[in-house]
RNA sequence: GGGUGUUUAGCUCAGCUGGGAGAGCAUCUGUUUGACGUACAGAAGGUCAUAGGUUCGAUCCCUAUAGCACCCACCA
């Protein structure tokens, strides 16, 4: 009994069961003893933070790579997909207080330990979640060989990396100005920090002198409640405004100190009064005109952003901003406050809490990042870089690169890989250890690495380095990175920096960089404008191939993507499409139908047009492929189905389906077999489910698509058959546009009279044309014919009502006439004689002589 | 302040070695309800941001200008 598509297609339905199905055929799993024999190809998921749920921008990322493995599985590669979760310390950790706020404890009083263990909890609990909706995404990953930032291999990978840069001196610990964000309370990378207009205010102030009170130099800031740490006012030492007064002294209004007043080259004499005020542990400038003056450097400002005991009684644990209101009235009283500017400027955020930034003076440790730079950009200047699509980002990769500083990696967080410093209680001495020290004799340093310390690593840890070199060997480097432009600086230069360290090998051999989604009126996505698409709507509304269509090929690599409900309702048309068609293809094929290979001789006109058509959409989507041109690569897919399978070759083999003869029909099935396992199986890639579900009712269907190959073209297809064929097509629509344009009604009658070369096989064409047009009948006329319209050596003559045909017959003369001339202006142009390309001049003169061919029928 | 991208049909966007402007949606007109949640056939709609330049020829290459977007940067 033959199985039966079902009439309507049901995204959600077609997709049930698979991902199991296709996990017990293990074929996703790389490095298989079965398939060492291939070549191999590999790719790493870029892990998303376990603090919950994966937004549209995942989708897009991992359906992308998701579409590249299942490619190159199908290319006969030996691929590699390897899933990870990222422990993403201040995200997670912040969810964990979160919680257990609501349980009305801290993680105070619940101390680190079970701190800790609250956090694996939360871990199990999402990256169980994780693999849920990566099977509801169609994801085809290696689950064998699934990592975490923080199993065990990466607390190897980790400890290992760090203790070697310690050792190397690239490590070190130091007490600089940092970013401090007050409300998580640690300190965050310059990356970390994203700066925003903001709207604020110029304060000005009078700075007393100390010999003279009523002589005052003017001082703006826009952090008033720094001024507490002032420790001098500084001028450019060419400043000649202010030369007679440097070796006097004033008094800083808001706590009274007396401050010296110095010269530093850095002060802009341009810049406002050219005078500035120094607060070194809170400004990094001013930390480096500090340290260059010896400058004390008070610090006036608890961690959480409150004010500190350095500070006037009265300020003391007063929230930063509450303190700027209430001094700057203090100062306003005691009439040293000058005036206050609205000015707008830039500030910096937290980019995890959104907070204001702090900068702070404070003891972190840091990567030295130039020396490790240099090897990159080195290896970039070499035959083994790593390439970016689209290569611009190689050149904001390597701007970057140069213009690095040095990396703070400490964090004052609980979650996260513990930095592996330890301090001898007695003898004080430090040691970075990679093992575990006994806790009786030694303190291990507090703080933990910043997230992107282990990601870093990623590339050959999550192969297993530096335990076992099995799958470095094999896969190492990665053959791509898929990834949004948005974490190159994060994460893609940091790898490379890791990588080239510590594998002296760029980690990838490429980057393809794609863009960011967002709404049809390209906003960003944002809770606060309600205009977020969560994915897992889609599917749940249209199924999974829907959204990974869309997700795939919509927008160009490098650049956003605006998308809306209107996309996915267009994937889902284009699939219902599919549906349809296959299932009418299938039904039309007879049960138990033996699959035959097409013999190239019995093909007709249309069927040699079909098959050559087919092959370059073959070539075409192989070609864009490739170069990760997904959209391209799926429009010529998307055109073959729509155009030229259905709208043309379907239509046109209709009649024939239903014919008594056999052995046309033989040819029709070993075609349209072929076209249609061709097309699912391209599709596959992109859209899994469907084309899985599809391919089950063909005749004779391996046990899953997977196991077919990426189709190859058909070889010796007469291209001069498939031009007839093209001809013939032209004709049909050249007829019923005659007939749309005298108003003769589509299904009207006609007759024809049509002269071809010799051996045309006019009986086909006959047949086709009765059936396409309704020709009445067909009379065959010599080429001296009057008013034959050429198509090719096929001309075309169509008797109808006298009148209407000689209007048609004037316009096309018109035509006619202007496209000659055009190639005339052309052709007697010398220069262009001269200069263009033979091949276009050839062409230009043979369209010239066709259309006076032509003319000439009609003007005899 | 520096840098990058972008500007093509009403909307969202293609246009990949310079050689007669394309798709989807929306609009309109036909035809069709025996694969198709309709589909098919067709129409209309564009000085390809503007101004120069290179070229026989420019949507495409170069220069400048403008709008939009993004990235980077310590200007008090």
């Amino acid at each position: 009994m033959k199985k039966e598509m079902d009439k309507i297609y049901d995204g959600i339905k077609v997709q049930q069961n698979k991902v199991k199905f296709w996990e017990s055929l293990h074929i996703n799993e790389g490095n298989r003893e079965e398939n060492k024999k291939k070549k191999p190809f590999s790719m790493i998921v870029p892990p998303p933070n376990v603090t919950g749920i994966l937004h549209i921008g995942h989708a897009k990322n991992q359906i992308t790579l998701d579409v590249v493995a299942r490619y190159k599985r199908l290319n006969n590669y030996d691929v590699l997909f390897l899933p990870a979760v990222d422990h993403a310390g201040i995200a997670t950790q912040a969810k964990v207080e979160e919680y257990l706020r609501s349980q009305n404890k801290n993680k105070y009083q619940i101390g680190r330990e079970e701190f800790l263990k609250e956090c694996y909890k939360w871990k199990e609990k999402y990256a169980s979640y994780f693999t849920e909706q990566w099977d509801a995404l169609g994801m085809s990953m290696d689950y064998t060989k699934s990592r975490f930032t923080m199993d065990e291999g990466m607390v190897e990978a980790v400890n290992k990396v760090f203790k070697q840069l310690y050792d190397e001196h690239l490590i070190y610990q130091g007490e600089r100005i940092i970013n401090w964000d007050p409300e998580l309370r640690t300190a965050l990378s310059n990356i970390e920090v994203v700066h925003k207009e903001t709207q604020g205010k110029f304060y000005y102030f009078k700075y007393r002198f100390v010999d003279n009170p009523e002589e005052y130099l003017t001082i703006a800031t826009t952090r008033p409640e720094t001024m507490f740490g002032d420790t001098a006012l500084v001028c450019n030492p060419k400043d000649e405004r202010y030369k007679d007064i440097l070796n006097r002294k004033v008094i800083n209004p808001s706590n009274n100190q007396i401050i010296p007043i110095i010269t530093d080259r850095y002060v802009d004499k341009e810049f406002g009064t050219g005078m500035m005020k120094c607060t070194p542990a809170h400004d990094p400038n001013d930390f480096e005109i500090g340290k260059r003056h010896n400058l004390p450097m008070p610090k006036i400002m608890n961690l959480d952003g409150t004010m500190n005991e350095n500070c006037p009684e009265e300020f003391v644990n007063m929230d930063r901003y509450v303190c700027r209101q209430k001094l700057v009235e203090k100062l306003r009283n005691q009439g040293d406050l000058v005036k206050i500017e609205d000015i707008v400027h830039q500030v910096g955020y937290s980019e995890r809490s959104d907070v204001v930034i702090e900068p702070m003076l404070s003891k972190q440790w840091f990567i030295k990042m130039k020396p490790l730079v240099v090897d990159v950009l080195k290896f970039q200047k070499t035959s083994k870089k790593t390439k970016f699509l689209p290569s611009r980002f190689s050149k904001i990769f390597t701007k970057w690169l140069e213009n690095t500083e040095d990396w703070c990696i400490s964090r004052q967080l609980w979650w996260g890989h513990r930095i592996p410093v330890y301090t001898n209680k007695e003898t004080k001495e430090v040691v970075c250890s990679t093992e575990k020290l006994d806790s009786n004799l030694y303190t291990q340093d507090e703080d933990v690495l910043d997230t992107w310390f282990s990601s870093a690593l990623a590339p050959f840890a999550f192969l297993g380095w530096p335990q076992t070199d099995e799958l470095t060997k094999r896969f190492y480097p990665l053959d791509v990175m898929i990834t949004a432009y948005d974490i190159i600086f994060f994460w893609v230069a940091k790898m490379s920096v890791d990588g080239v360290h510590f594998t002296h090998k760029m980690p990838f051999k490429k980057v393809y960089i794609h863009g960011l989604v967002r709404d049809e009126l390209g906003r960003k996505m944002s809770k606060s404008l309600g205009n977020g698409i969560d994915p897992f709507e889609i599917v749940r509304k249209y199924g999974c191939d829907s959204l990974r269509y869309v997700m795939s090929t919509s927008g160009t690599p490098g650049l956003d993507l605006n998308i809306g409900e209107k996309n996915y309702a267009f994937a889902n048309t284009f699939l219902i499409k599919i549906w349809n068609v296959s299932r009418f293809l299938i039904n039309s094929m007879p049960e138990n139908y033996k699959v035959k290979k097409i013999d190239v001789n019995s093909l007709t006109y249309i069927d040699s047009y079909l098959l050559e058509k087919m092959n370059h959409m073959i070539s075409k989507v192989k070609k864009n492929m490739d170069k990760y041109e997904l959209g391209i690569a799926s429009n010529s897919l998307y055109d073959f189905i729509y155009d030229d399978l259905c709208s043309t070759y379907v239509e046109m083999i209709k009649h024939e389906l239903r014919s008594q003869d056999e052995n046309r029909k033989q040819t029709i099935y070993s075609v349209l077999n072929l076209v249609l396992k061709n097309v699912l199986i391209i599709l596959f890639p992109f859209c899994p489910f469907i084309s899985e579900e599809i391919y089950s009712y063909l005749p004779q269907a391996k046990k899953s698509i997977y196991f077919e190959r990426f189709p190859k073209v058909v070889k010796n297809i007469d291209s001069k058959q498939a031009a007839i064929g093209k001809n013939i097509i032209d004709i049909i629509r050249y007829i019923r546009n005659y007939k749309m344009e005298n108003k003769l009604g589509i299904s009207s009658k006609i007759n024809l009279n049509v002269s071809a070369f010799e051996n045309f096989k006019m009986t086909d064409f006959s047949e086709l044309l009765k059936n396409m047009v309704f020709a009445d009948s067909i009379k065959i006329v010599e080429q001296s014919e009057e008013g034959l319209r050429f198509f090719d050596e096929i001309g075309i003559k169509i008797i109808a009502d006298k009148q209407k045909q000689d209007e048609a017959i004037k316009k096309r003369i018109e035509f006619l006439q202007n496209e000659i001339k055009r190639c005339d202006s052309m052709l007697n142009n010398e220069n262009f004689i001269q200069r263009a390309k033979k091949e276009k001049v050839e062409l230009e003169k043979n369209k010239r002589q066709k259309f006076i061919e032509e003319l000439n029928t009609y003007l005899k």
